[in-house]
DNA sequence: CATATTTTGTTTGTGTACAAATAGACTGTG
DNA sequence: CACAGTCTATTTGTACACAAACAAAATATG
């Protein structure tokens, strides 16, 4: 095997991605430790679209179905949403944000901001829209 | 607040880093289903230093105590790895792998590097290592 | 209308990931 | 030597993340 065909673990992508999320995990928590960002995204998605099903709040956020029951479980359990079964269908689990999951989302709304802002912060600007914008490509 | 200034959650790198690690982990399992790329960071690593403490592979591989702990555990229960104790210093475990280790490692490298391959398919190639750079200097 | 398929949600099991508390072993300094 | 501080590892608790199996409700199709 060539050099330059070694499996070097800190080129992958996979790898340098992992650490550049826990970076940008690490950020987060230190400007919102009152949430996770799944939380705050499912909550930021809910506010936005004032009411969804779990099933759809799921797909909206990238979430699959047992994570985001996991999440809605426990922003209902501090009663930042609502849930309560669709008449017209059964099956679904309409949510919507409460008083004070609206009250907590417009709190954490420009801090959420300033994350991404720290997060990219090494880079200048055109280098933060390059980055995104690749990013956005390999998804 | 201005329309400029609304937080859209699909803008924010970590909602992008989020989606492109699913792909990603989407295509590890696809084409390596017999570990996670966790284990298979960890195998190489090992494979590459041929012997380490099991605090330094955490720590070269960016996991912490609890993490490595957990993978170190299931590659040893697999028997990929071995452990013992060190006797010049107690605290310390150190780690091998076995030679089912070092075969499975030789196995899937190949793959592995197919992996960010096809992870990074979507991108010509001075956008891939533009892409790394810039991921590099978020870390 | 009846049945097949799809959609939505739950549950269980496994695997990261991190914080915090605990404990044992080593090192450096007085 | 003693003791403070550091290093290594474990344990516990919480939170994502996905696969697979299940159930119930809605929809499509013959």
């Amino acid at each position: 095997m060539d050099k330059n065909d070694a499996y070097i673990l800190e080129r992958q992508v996979g790898f340098v991605m992992r650490r550049a999320v826990q970076r940008h995990i690490a950020i987060f928590s230190a400007l919102i430790p009152e949430m996770t960002p799944t939380q705050f995204a499912a909550l930021a998605k809910l506010c936005e679209l004032g009411q969804a099903s779990q099933n759809e709040l799921g797909r909206l956020t990238s979430m699959d179905v047992a994570t985001i029951k996991g999440v809605v479980d426990r922003l209902r359990a501090r009663e930042l949403i609502t849930s309560a079964p669709l008449e017209s269908d059964k099956r679904r689990l309409m949510l919507a944000p409460t008083r004070k999951g609206r009250a907590m989302y417009r709190k954490y709304a420009a801090q959420a901001a300033e994350v991404s802002r720290q997060t990219l912060a090494p880079l200048d600007e055109g280098e933060q829209s390059q980055l995104m914008q690749l990013l956005e490509r390999i998804i």
